[in-house]
DNA sequence: ATATCTTGAATTAACGTTTGTACAAATTTA
DNA sequence: TAAATTTGTACAAACGTTAATTCAAGATAT
């Protein structure tokens, strides 16, 4: 492995100083008036050594990182990782690096995550959290890190976000499934303590008690296939079963297909099933699954753009917690009764 | 923003030098002999302050990022999205940190990855390549960097490879086709370039030719929903209709299925479908598909442990070329006929 | 011809850490 | 008791870059 060219060797190559070779390397050349053939040749010794500028010495002169964190709590689930790759895309046309960390739903691990970001002098935070803690994100915060929550957030705390309206979402589902006739509905939620699953169960409650059913079922703790299955399984031995199950997200709707698959009832024929989410396979289903459409993309760019008006302290707005409605994506898991 | 604790400033509270603080900090206490008393003051000063490394200074200092780079075409792919995750995973437990990186397919944007990532002085490179060109990669190896493909690589050349046998699982799925009294099988492939590609393609043909059928379409080109809706969509107007698709990824069954679904043609009883990739939703698909699954979290863990051991010198392998059997998971989308 | 301004660049000192080396003090050995 | 060894720590330089400051030479104005 030859020796790394540093920008000293340019220096010493083209006759120019150190200075003068850094300023024309990072565009500095206009300010600093660097004479256009001083300009020319130190590009052209540049691209001929092969020059790669060494981050860490630049960052820890600078104090520049030109990178953005994104934490997600699970790359596997494929939500999180459109927005990853969503997010990779925009940030790159920006001139910024992502570093992508996955904590697997574990605060723990995005604690340590956080440490490890910080002494990497990440310019700015992307966080999807996991779990209710948020102690250690407000702490960032306050630091004057700039920071964005995605998709969840906090209800009780005065963090940043931008997502989804889950309530308004929550009451159009139910709402669709209430038209359709159904009266005795399942709502399989995930983490109770977690926003979203909060507002979505709200919503849920509130049109229910809007055509006076008070016949509310909310079952299930967890985000997770497992979850999904397990209280399907279960609510199929309930005396009364329901008609219609409202899954509050993708991967709980795996696991409930799952089992209403292992159990033989069919969709929608037996039972009905509306879920929060979309993703392209649902149309490629047994049954094509009705879907609550959040606005990922929207989501996306829209906490990118506030983070770097962040980042560049342009902005000042009134409020920094947004919330977009998502679309009813009418596929056919609906039964009218 | 309370201005960031450094190590001197545990060192003027301590009454120590920076040398030693930094020597116990980075867990080379015994190594430099520092005495019990001072190991502990220098533990509890540098947790009260809630000191923070700086990553950059030490390793300008060091040369050591530990840091290891993914480079995927796609996260958006949930077979990449599942390696990322999984791997994520393994670096974490062995104390680096993963950059992942998205080329969104496009070699350009790997090249620039590529640059980015050296002057983050990355150890060591897990590459899924995109495209056909790896002019760039063969001469990040010749640098002497620890760098390991992963699922794709390249045929003429010698870099250093963990990979699905291919070969195998393409004769495995097509001798199944055959023995469910297939002769006329359309096989949907992707990036023709590509050697995994190439490697399956030569394995249908090769288990065709062994029984005598000379029948054989390979068609489309490339690895993506589009290209396998549009050559389902061409392949169901041929004169003589196939009896049965092979597509080659997990994307462009996606696309085969739209269009089977657009012309209302049934799975297993119109056209039978096989695929390459497994994925968890292809259990509740309208028809279960049958697929060959790679045998992904083996292709992660050995490459990782092959790269790592690079890392440290530890290994003289023989051939760096490792390619692993995937398994046939039968499920419901082939008729026998 | 002198003063003033513009242009183009070099000097020098940081950034926060790690590392090679040096060196007292304490302890052991002869 | 003197010499040798061990123990514990400090000093100073270095990593590659950038930023503040300074300065010489040429151009322009008076």
């Amino acid at each position: 492995m030859s020796a790394k060219i540093k920008i000293k060797d340019i220096a010493e190559k083209t006759g120019l100083s150190t200075t003068t070779v850094s300023r024309v390397l990072t565009g500095k050349a206009k300010q600093y008036r660097i004479g256009k053939k001083s300009q020319k040749i130190i590009q052209e010794v540049a691209k001929e050594l092969n020059y790669i500028p060494n981050h860490f010495a630049a960052n820890l002169r600078s104090g520049k990182s030109n990178t953005i964190s994104l934490i997600v709590p699970s790359l596997g689930n494929p939500f999180f990782a459109n927005i990853a790759s969503l997010l990779n895309r925009e940030v790159r046309k920006l001139g910024y690096t992502l570093i992508i960390s996955d904590t697997n739903e574990d605060t723990k691990a995005e604690m340590l995550e956080i440490q490890q970001l910080i002494s990497r002098n990440v310019e700015g935070f992307i966080i999807i959290p996991c779990g209710e803690n948020f102690e250690h994100i407000e702490k960032l915060y306050s630091q004057g890190l700039p920071l964005i929550l995605l998709d969840r957030y906090f209800e009780n705390s005065n963090l940043p976000f931008v997502s989804t309206d889950n309530y308004y979402g929550a009451i159009t589902a139910t709402k669709y499934l209430i038209e359709h006739g159904h009266t005795s509905i399942a709502c399989i939620q995930g983490v109770k303590s977690s926003t979203p699953n909060k507002m979505r169960i709200k919503g849920f409650k509130q049109a229910m008690q809007e055509v006076g059913n008070t016949n509310i079922h909310v079952i299930g703790d967890d985000f997770s296939v497992q979850n999904g299955y397990q209280e399907t399984k279960l609510l199929l031995r309930w005396k009364e079963r329901p008609t219609a199950i409202f899954a509050l997200s993708n991967t709980i709707t795996m696991g409930c297909l799952k089992a209403l698959k292992e159990e033989n009832i069919k969709v929608p024929d037996d039972i009905s099933v509306i879920t929060f989410d979309d993703h392209p396979y649902l149309d490629f289903l047994e049954t094509p699954i009705t879907s609550i459409a959040q606005p990922v993309e929207h989501v996306c760019k829209i906490g990118l753009k506030y983070l770097l008006s962040k980042l560049n302290n342009e902005l000042e707005l009134i409020t920094d917690h947004v919330t977009l409605r998502p679309d009813l994506k009418i596929r056919n898991s609906v039964k009218k009764i």
